[in-house]
Formats: C-alpha cells, structure tokens, sequence
DNA sequence: TTTACATATGTGTTATTTGGCATATTAAAA
DNA sequence: TTTTAATATGCCAAATAACACATATGTAAA
C-alpha cells in the first residue's frame, strides 16, 4: 500500500518524515543521482548499512510514495518515482540540493559497485569477496 | 540554540523532521504565505490550537532555522527566515507548492485576524471574546 | 508593587520510531 | 527437491517525539 488514497495533508508529513531520516535521505539522493534502478545489495554495498535497516528504510520511501520497486527474479531494484505534482517535484529537487561533496565517499562506491554490473545487471549480492577487494584496490 | 554550528547532514534531517509534522507544516505555510511576521496569539487563534503546542512547535521550527523570533513588549512575533542556501530556499519552495484551498479556512481566519491589528500591530490575546465574534460573525 | 497577560518550559504519560536479531519468503541453483 | 542467495518482516528494547497540564518567566498595566 502506498499513499495516494490518503489526504494530502497526511501525504505532505509522511514524505517529509520519510526524509528525515539520515540512511533514507542518502538513499534518495543517490536514486535521483544515478537516474538508474539500483538493487538492495548494491545499496548495502554502498552506504555500508546493514541489510535489514536498507529493507526497511525503503519501504518507508515507497510507502511515502517517493520510490518504486520492481522485481527481477530474487533482485528487487529500486527507483524514484517520476513526479506527480509540483510538491513531489519540489521535494526531489531538495534533495538534489544536497551538493555532491557530502556524498563523494557513497558516490565513489556506487560508481564501484555499479561496474560490476554485467551487461547492466546486477549479478553480485551484498559484501562480496570481490566488492570488498574492488572498494579497497586504487 | 540553532542549528548553524551541526553538520549540514543533522541540519538536513533537522529540517524535514521539522515539517513533518501537521501543525508546523501549516505554521511555515502560513508565513511563507503571508509574507509578514505573525504573533504566537495570532497563531493560536488561526490555526485553533492550544498555546503550549504552538509554543513548542514554533520553538521546533525555529531550533530548525526555518524561522526566527523577534520580541515585542510581552508579545513574540516570528517570521521565516530568510534564505540561507540553496536547500533552505528548496525546502521554502516545496512548502509554497500546498494549494491554498487546502488553507482556506486558515487563511480566511488569519485575515481577519490580522485585520484587528491596530496599526499593523497585534493589540489582542488569544481567543479573546472580540475574536470569537469576529471569526462567527458573516 | 500588585495584578494581569503573553509566552515559555518542566514533568509525566503515551505513542512513534529506530536498530538489532531472528526468521520468513521467494526464486534461482545445484 | 534440497540448498543457497536475496530480500522482507515480526518482535523486542531503547530512543525519541507528542500531548496535556501545571507552572515559571517576563512585561505591561493598574
């Protein structure tokens, strides 16, 4: 269940609680960043958060309305939903406020992580030998 | 005690965690809106809500910096505050993009609140007896 | 200098949120 | 069809937030 159903009023709360967390923010900016569906493991790699808070904290954005998920097989990617009105455009564009500087660290990691992509699927789940050794080579 | 000495990741989530909630989202809406600054009674009598929570939220939203405080005598008028960064003025923006309709009862009981200042200052408590008349009357 | 008024704040209570852990679910692989 | 991998979720405890009430603070008027 998302939150079209709901007032708008409970709309607009949901989604500013929804950024008011410090993992979710991240989350979101880098899903607006990167313009791509990303999976689960690839953010666990990224933000080095475990996998269960990465689990939740997603279904609290896509409760909020503000990301989508689509399964592939035992993948499930994730990515933000394209705008439904000026408040949700308004809010991705905050976000995207947050310069690139705070995030050069996951920015450097999902550029990483993402390479390991074959043929732009994700094919290596979370804390891999090969993500490890991948992160600390260079 | 602001905000301005955290680090810009706290202020962020200080800041969304600030409007996510009803009465200080129709609080920052309404000096957003109005444009002018607003006194707690003022408040109290537009948004219907008790004096200890409109204290309390308007210290939120000023701990947040979204706001600051002026005092005036024994009254406290407050006002947005004016743009610090480009996510601040985000942040403004995507509280300007709630229609009014959805403050239209607010806004017609802040009008006419603010039409018994006298010159341009507020002269009267919360829920006085003129108010009530004022706000029943037509 | 009392008194009244506008606002802020401390306290207790209840509700909500968060993180950690264990486990469930589902789909691919063996 | 058993096993493994990816993800989701239920439960508990700790932290945090919200509300109601009482009261404190500070200012102005009487």
């Amino acid at each position: 269940m998302d939150n079209y159903e709901i007032n708008p009023w409970e709309r607009y709360t949901i989604i500013f609680k929804a950024l008011s967390d410090l993992t979710r923010l991240k989350i979101m900016w880098l899903l607006l960043s990167i313009d791509s569906k990303i999976s689960v493991s690839e953010i666990i790699d990224v933000l080095e958060e475990n996998q269960y808070n990465v689990s939740k904290h997603l279904r609290i954005l896509k409760n909020a309305g503000l990301i989508y998920e689509k399964k592939e097989g035992k993948w499930s990617f994730y990515h933000y939903r394209s705008i439904n009105d000026s408040f949700d455009k308004a809010v991705m564009e905050t976000v995207l406020t947050i310069p690139r500087e705070l995030m050069l660290d996951e920015a450097t990691r999902c550029q990483k992580r993402l390479s390991m992509r074959v043929d732009g699927k994700c094919v290596i789940g979370a804390e891999s030998g090969e993500w490890h050794e991948l992160k600390c080579n260079e």
